[in-house]
RNA sequence: GUGGGCGUAGCUCAAUUGGCAGAGCACUGGACUGUGGCUCCAGUGGUUGUGGGUUCAAUCCCCAUCGCCCACCCCA
C-alpha cells in the first residue's frame, strides 16, 4: 500500500483480462439486442434531481439516502443517475419520440451511481445494460422482452438460472391490495421484526419478501396479490403466461416478489443466478411501466424495460482460457536486427497481425522465454546470419515446427491468417 | 445507516510467550556465445494499512483512523 492514491471506496478499476469479459458480454448483448430491434441510446450519467425523485418514487432508498446528489455552480439540485430508466423516458419525451411509430425499442449501458455500503456484487460504480420498450401494452411485448433476456444471459452461455414472474397490479387495483395488506398485518404488526414494522408505514408489500424466519411464519396466510389483481391486470398476467409457455421459457410465479422502484405496474420479473453472487443474486430486473411516460409530460405510453449488473454477469462467467498472446513474437540480436523486426512487425501490425517484439539487446534465450511466458504463437529470429541471408529463422511455439523463410514469405505467412 | 470478520512482498500465506520479518508462486538474470517450456542456482521486491499508546523490545497487546470482505437495510 505505497500507493499514493487509492480508489474510492465502493468503485474499482477492472483490469484486463477482466476487460474482455464484459466487451464480450457488450457485444453478445448488442447483437442479440439488435436481433429483437433494439437500438443503443446514449443520455447523460447527470440529471437534475427531481428526474429521479418524480420516478423512482420515495418508498425506496436509493432516492432518499443512496444518491450522488450535489449543487452545481449555477444552484441547481443534480444528481448521479442511480439507474437508467429515467433518462430514457426522459429522453423519450423530450424528443417527443412518441410521435414516431411504437413500439420505440431502445438498449443502453454505462455506469450508475448509488452511495450505498459496498458488499459481494454491489459498488456504488457499477454498470448496467438495459433495454426499455415504448408503445405497446400487450403483454406479448412483456414475453419478447423477457425471452430477449434469457437469449443474452444463454447466448453468454450462463446456466442454473431462474426467471421469477410476478404482476404487481396497476393503479386501480395496487392500493386496494396495500389496504388489504396492512389491515392483515396490523393485529400483529408488534410480531414483525423492526424492518417489517418500519414497512407497514412505508411500503407493506416489501414485508412479502423479508428475510427474518419469523415474519415468514407470519405472512403465510397473507393475501396474495394475484388474488386482488383487477381483471384487466389478471388477463394481461394469465397472457404472458400463455406466451412464454409457448416459447418454453422456463419461470417460476413469485406471488411475493416486489421490486424497489416505485414506477412499476403489472408484471415484474428478476433473474437470479444459482451459486457464487451471494446474497445480491439477482443478475437482470425489469417490469412495466405503464404510468411513468405520462408523469413526465409526455402522452399516456405503456413501457416496459430491464436492466443487468455487469459486475454480476462478469461474476458469473469465471475466466477461463489463459490471456491470448500475440500471434508472432519477433526477437533479434543487434541494433540492425532491431531495425528489421520493428519494420517487420509495422507491416504486420498495418495488416492486421499483433506482434510483439523482443526488445533491447537480451540473449536470445531471454527472448524466447518472454516469448512463450506471453504465450507467443510464434516466433520469427533476425540475427545477423538472417540479415546476410535474407532468410529468417522461425518456430511454432505450439507445434514445436520451425524452418527459415525470406521477408515476403513471412510476411504471406503470418498476415491474419486466423 | 447497522452488525461481524480481516489488513505482513505483485499473489497465497507463515512468524512459538511480545525477542533480528520468512516461504511458495510470480518477476529478472545465470547455469546453457544464437533457440522457449523442465531442472538447479542467484537476485529484485517490506517503513508489517496509517497514527498514537503500553514495553528494554510490538506483525503480535490497547486506542483511534483508513481500507477491504461478508451480512442487514436497499437493490442490478
Amino acid at each position: 500500500m505505497k500507493s499514493r492514491f487509492t480508489a474510492l471506496k465502493g468503485v474499482a478499476d477492472v483490469l484486463p483480462p477482466e476487460t474482455g469479459l464484459w466487451r464480450k458480454i457488450l457485444n453478445t448483448a448488442g447483437l442479440v439486442m439488435s436481433a429483437y430491434g433494439y437500438e443503443e441510446i446514449i443520455p447523460p450519467v447527470i440529471e437534475q434531481t427531481e428526474l429521479f425523485l418524480r420516478s423512482i418514487g420515495d418508498s425506496s432508498d436509493i432516492v432518499s439516502k443512496e444518491m450522488y446528489t450535489f449543487t452545481d455552480k449555477g444552484g441547481r439540485s443534480v444528481s448521479l443517475r442511480p439507474e437508467g430508466t429515467a433518462s430514457i423516458v426522459r429522453a423519450y419525451v423530450e424528443h417527443n419520440l412518441p410521435a414516431r411509430p411504437a413500439p420505440q425499442k431502445f438498449f443502453y449501458s454505462g455506469p450508475m451511481f448509488r452511495y450505498e455500503r459496498p458488499q459481494k456484487g454491489r459498488q456504488r460504480q457499477f454498470y448496467q445494460l438495459g433495454a426499455e420498450c415504448f408503445g405497446i401494452a400487450d403483454p406479448a411485448v412483456d414475453a419478447e422482452m423477457i425471452t430477449m433476456v434469457m437469449a443474452i444471459l444463454g447466448r453468454l452461455g450462463l446456466k442454473g438460472l431462474s426467471l421469477e414472474l410476478n404482476s404487481i397490479g396497476c393503479k386501480q387495483c395496487r392500493p386496494a391490495f396495500r389496504e388489504r395488506l396492512r389491515e392483515f398485518f396490523t393485529p400483529r404488526l408488534s410480531e414483525l421484526c423492526p424492518d417489517c414494522q418500519r414497512r407497514y408505514e412505508q411500503n407493506p408489500l416489501r414485508i412479502l419478501d423479508c428475510k427474518v424466519e419469523r415474519c415468514g411464519e407470519i405472512r403465510k396466510d397473507a393475501p396474495l396479490i394475484s388474488e386482488t389483481l383487477c381483471q384487466d391486470c389478471r388477463d394481461h398476467f394469465a397472457s404472458l403466461v400463455g406466451f412464454l409457455e409457448a416459447l418454453g421459457t422456463p419461470h417460476v410465479f413469485n406471488p411475493h416478489m416486489v421490486r424497489g422502484l416505485d414506477y412499476y405496474t403489472r408484471t415484474v420479473f428478476e433473474v437470479k443466478g444459482d451459486a457464487g453472487l451471494g446474497a445480491q443474486n439477482a443478475v437482470a430486473a425489469g417490469g412495466r411501466y405503464d404510468l411513468l411516460v405520462s408523469e413526465f409530460g409526455g402522452p399516456e405510453t405503456p413501457a416496459i424495460g430491464f436492466a443487468a449488473g455487469m459486475e454480476r454477469l462478469a461474476g458469473l462467467l469465471r475466466q477461463e482460457a489463459a490471456a491470448p498472446g500475440p500471434a508472432l513474437f519477433i526477437a533479434s540480436l543487434g541494433a540492425e536486427a532491431a531495425t528489421e523486426a520493428l519494420k517487420l512487425a509495422t507491416r504486420l501490425r498495418d495488416g492486421g497481425t499483433r506482434v510483439e517484439l523482443g526488445w533491447g539487446g537480451f540473449s536470445l534465450k531471454s527472448q524466447l522465454r518472454r516469448a512463450d511466458k506471453i504465450n507467443a504463437g510464434s516466433v520469427v529470429i533476425i540475427g545477423e546470419d538472417e540479415l546476410k541471408s535474407g532468410k529468417f529463422k522461425w518456430k511454432n511455439l505450439k507445434d514445436g515446427s520451425s524452418g527459415e523463410a525470406g521477408r515476403e514469405e513471412i510476411l504471406k505467412q503470418f498476415s491474419r491468417a486466423e
